[in-house]
DNA sequence: CGACTTTGACCTGCGC
DNA sequence: GCGCAGGTCAAAGTCG
């Protein structure tokens, strides 16, 4: 784990380590998922302003597709997903303001998307047998969260959670 | 030496 | 009110 950290979080790499390969085509579902929260996570709206600005292909279609790369920087360890987004909705009783999670096929938890992240807690839950992970955009000033957890039903499937949106254009901005 | 991760403790919301 | 589960904090350790 502590070598894909590295690679993946440190720095944006322009190549693909050994142990992160994917397939291709198959998409998987994200019914059980959605059914849990439909109204908090309405399927395939608008993407959020902050994410647009770095993630252009991935505004086309709102698919995370087996050749996409977050930026232009090479970065290939995000290939196959699906993505789903919550405007302003509720999640209980607490509003949250833009929530964007969507699953990707990848053998490591950790998605360089171009920002740098800082990791502040772990966490077991409850019908995972996967820790979830927990992490502050690292930019000062800004407060976009990330959640990574592995697919407790198939753990090749990595589910990423962002929640806030970025103000700021990119890691060192 | 600074930035970051790790990890147990703490806090809070929610269901019973 | 109590206990559980999820989320966050912060001290200590690690790494470059």
């Amino acid at each position: 784990m502590d070598d894909n950290y590295q690679n993946y979080t440190k720095a944006p790499i322009m190549s693909t380590p050994n142990e992160t390969s994917f397939e291709v085509s198959d998409f998987f579902e994200l019914e059980d998922w959605i059914n849990e929260d439909e109204d908090n996570y309405p399927v395939l709206s608008s993407m959020p302003v902050g994410y647009n600005n770095n993630h252009s292909q991935m505004n086309q279609n709102y698919m995370v597709h087996n050749d996409m790369d977050f930026n232009s920087s090479g970065i290939s360890n995000l290939h196959e997903g699906t993505f789903v987004q919550g405007g302003n909705n509720r999640i209980g009783r607490k509003e949250v303001r833009d929530k964007v999670a969507f699953k990707t096929k990848s053998e490591v938890e950790i998605l360089d998307d171009g920002f740098k992240w800082r990791k502040y807690g772990k966490k077991m839950v409850k019908n995972s047998p996967n820790p979830r992970n927990y992490y502050k955009c690292s930019v000062e000033g800004c407060a976009v969260k990330k959640r990574v957890e592995r697919d407790n039903e198939d753990p090749r499937y990595v589910v990423t959670t962002y929640e806030g949106i970025h103000n700021h254009q990119g890691p060192h901005l």
